[in-house]
DNA sequence: TTCTGTGTGTAGTAGGTAGTACGCGCTACC
DNA sequence: GGTAGCGCGTACTACCTACTACACACAGAA
């Protein structure tokens, strides 16, 4: 699904139960412009900075990561976790490209738990 | 160390022992102008697009994640790894963040044994 | 019927990205 | 003493990013 037309979806569901949810009323509170809004939503424009999603991704309540990715983009401290460390990391992600959501999520949890 | 003097370094060792290693003809083979090779080694130009950054690695003989790291930048087949799935690689990514290499390293080559 | 709120069309802008093009002065060689 | 190669200074360009500003037409409520 692409940036714009979701954001308009969450948007427009929000809006049905609570009338602050207009598109100039959004805009005002993540602070742009309401055309700029429009414009996003219609995907006239392409996706806003990342500072932007990520107070887009606040207000209608959607994980930023997520929003992110929607908009074609990496989380700068992600980035920056790579960058760190680029070998080590570029061969983890390679490795693990092709690997079932449910294998990595073992892998996170058993870093998380520490009995690696 | 930055981009544009760790470019020269390499570059101004491969020299001491081949001819073919002036910033003009690097630049030729690299396919830029000489002049902004030049403003790229002294910094005086931010670190050119990634593909640049590529041709310059296979050139010099350099890990092309190190070199686009060092730009400030990550490749954008990591990049698209991370997209299709960013909640989990950003989980995963943030979880590691602080993990020391040789145990990163056990996760790759686990993943890679299959023994996971 | 006027007024408020809503989405959108159009125009414009400041700054960044990713370079090219040309010319200069210096050094080393033949 | 020309000339070949070298690194660098300056100027310029086209396109992209990330927006703002203002005006318009329409729908529903008072």
């Amino acid at each position: 699904m692409p940036f714009g037309s979701h954001l308009r979806e969450v948007r427009e569901r929000r809006l049905r139960d609570d009338r602050s949810y207009s598109q100039r009323q959004v805009a005002l509170r993540v602070g742009v412009e309401p055309a700029y809004l429009s414009k996003i939503e219609r995907e006239v424009t392409p996706p806003p900075s990342e500072s932007t999603i990520r107070r887009i991704a606040e207000e209608l309540g959607q994980d930023p990561d997520v929003l992110l990715a929607m908009a074609g983009k990496v989380s700068s401290d992600l980035a920056k976790i790579i960058i760190r460390r680029p070998h080590l990391f570029a061969n983890l992600l390679r490795e693990l490209r092709a690997v079932p959501d449910d294998a990595v999520l073992r892998i996170v949890r058993e870093v998380r738990d520490g009995d690696w």
